[in-house]
DNA sequence: GTGTATTTGTTCGTATGTATC
DNA sequence: CGATACATACGAACAAATACA
């Protein structure tokens, strides 16, 4: 089972998100530790950087992350 | 809270060159004073060469510092 | 004077995110 | 989706001048 099918109904960015939601609840991303990049998301699940752009941004809405400009994005703390 | 920090959205040459004009404004480093190698500041605020040579070239544009080759930066008089 | 270490100067390559088309 | 350009940042390598024992 695939951690990101694109045959499963939800949306490609939702289960991206999901899956690094997943990494930062479970702790393997700990607070201040780097997101893998878009490249290496897109790589990752085979998706496209539109995709893994789409799941960065809901988990900065969502408050998980913050993304430093020309840098990367990271786990909040907290 | 560091004085550099990799999560500050500020560029990290930015947050180098402010460090390094504090030291200057204090008077921790006198006009005359050598300013810390470039070698120095790399492992001081823990970021590459080019990112301190960077930080100097800004101190070296706003006047309050001049550099011999292959000798050292120095602070400006005045 | 000689050799070594230090320091700045310079160039190249890689990676990252952002913006635009 | 792809392609490009840009800004930031890191790393490596080499050159050249200087400092020092």
């Amino acid at each position: 089972m695939d951690a990101v099918d694109p045959h499963d109904p939800v949306p490609l960015y939702q289960q991206v998100a999901r899956e690094l939601r997943n990494m930062i609840i479970s702790g393997e991303l700990a607070p201040r530790d780097a997101l893998p990049s878009e490249l290496t998301i897109q790589q990752r699940y085979q998706v496209s950087r539109g995709t893994a752009r789409r799941a960065i941004e809901m988990l900065r809405d969502e408050g998980l992350i913050y993304t430093v400009p020309q840098r990367a994005s990271y786990v909040a703390e907290r």
